[in-house]
DNA sequence: ATTGATTAACGTTATTTAACGTTTTATGGT
DNA sequence: ACCATAAAACGTTAAATAACGTTAATCAAT
């Protein structure tokens, strides 16, 4: 069964793409903001994601990104009014991967639901997508259990932990911007002067001390890069 | 330059979308109809199909299940003023990828053209991919893990050391343009005058001294030249 | 009371800047 | 062509800066 996280604001229409959804066998999973949305990405991990874009507090492109941020590969299908190119440029250059306008009839957002989960189970290899287990050489990392197997037992990580681990993982031999980072754990870059992200890097590394051929290397001024070779 | 395939039959509509994507810098095949298609698609190999889907002879759906025959990957948007939900799914099961209903803008047409060009990811992506390692005769370099492997022992490589010996290595035995690294590198070239660049220079040639046949050997006013042999 | 998250204070290091030296390339008069 | 001189470009070194690391203390939420 498909699982789906639909984030809208207005109570009326969430109540009846919900029901419709639920009806048609998806199992979805409502949200009015986006807060506590990583936590939501890791444990409900959704297979699709339905954003409506204009919301209380962050708006459903930051939130896109956000999602991006840790799972390269989910379908994410804008639900919206605005009908400027300009938003349609927004909404897929945010990571979306599809866009719908409001109006919309139940059975085209079911179709176009379809659709993205078979366009987008496809080659699965050139998008990466954090499943629920991630192999790092000898270790094993559950995003959604907050749990991570070291060689000597498991450790079990807290909220921040995991959602930084979650991220590095996510752009795996690649880099992390500091500031995508920040904002994607954080909500903002507003603990840009602060320490506490250094804090938490600090946290990981040593989970991973000894570990021949895992590091978290930095790029001052850029990021992190989270090599396992 | 993305090639488009585009079949249409109405001949008013099809100058206006092939002309417009033409001066968007896409090169587009037009057709009337589906006749000859698949030679088509093998001879002019496009990236991405635009298909009509009411043509006289042989319809869209039709057309696009004949291309998933010999293409799964391409994506197909069906342009089509058939607006049932019915026809949605037709097209969404004979393959296609994208469905827009006209009439369309061609802003959008463009927006959505790129966007599953990215899903599918034929997306040039400006990435320089280096191999995991680069044999430099008795050194080993390793961008990925910001090492490089000296007779003497393992140096770790900070970022920026780690990027510019890369951008050497991707030009192996050939010029690299001082302009270029400063933009690969910085972003750019506002450092032009600053003598960063030098310094960083400085610091790989100290890792290969004393190493017959590797040389960092500078072209004044154009850039350097990474000989190894 | 215990755990996780944040802040604060100070240590460390990559990166940049600055100052000056060196080498190459251009220029100009004879 | 010749040489002198200037100009441009790069090399070297050390100091300054900005960014990150580390540790312990504090805060906040069960």
């Amino acid at each position: 069964m498909k699982k789906i996280l639909y984030i809208e604001d207005e109570p009326y229409l969430a109540r009846i793409v919900k029901d419709t959804l639920t009806l048609k066998g998806y199992q979805v999973l409502h949200k009015k903001d986006g807060s506590a949305l990583l936590d939501a990405i890791n444990s409900f991990a959704p297979d699709i994601c339905l954003l409506d874009v204009m919301l209380p507090e962050v708006d459903g492109f930051t939130l896109a990104r956000h999602i991006r941020n840790i799972n390269a590969g989910i379908p994410i299908i804008f639900l919206t009014a605005k009908t400027q190119t300009e938003d349609l440029v927004k909404g897929f250059s945010a990571g979306g991967t599809d866009y719908l306008k409001k109006p919309f009839s139940m059975e085209e957002l079911i179709v176009r639901i379809d659709n993205q989960l078979k366009i987008m189970g496809k080659d699965a290899g050139a998008l990466q997508t954090l499943p629920d287990e991630v192999a790092l050489k000898q270790f094993r990392f559950y995003p959604g259990r907050f749990e991570l197997h070291a060689p000597a037992g498991v450790i079990k990580l807290s909220n921040r932990e995991s959602q930084i681990l979650a991220m590095l993982c996510a752009h795996l031999n690649t880099p992390v911007d500091r500031r995508e980072l920040l904002k994607t754990v954080w909500g903002d870059d507003s603990f840009f002067n602060s320490r506490n992200l250094d804090v938490y890097i600090r946290k990981l590394r040593g989970y991973f001390t000894g570990a021949e051929g895992i590091e978290i290397v930095t790029l001052k001024g850029q990021g992190y890069h989270f090599v396992v070779a």
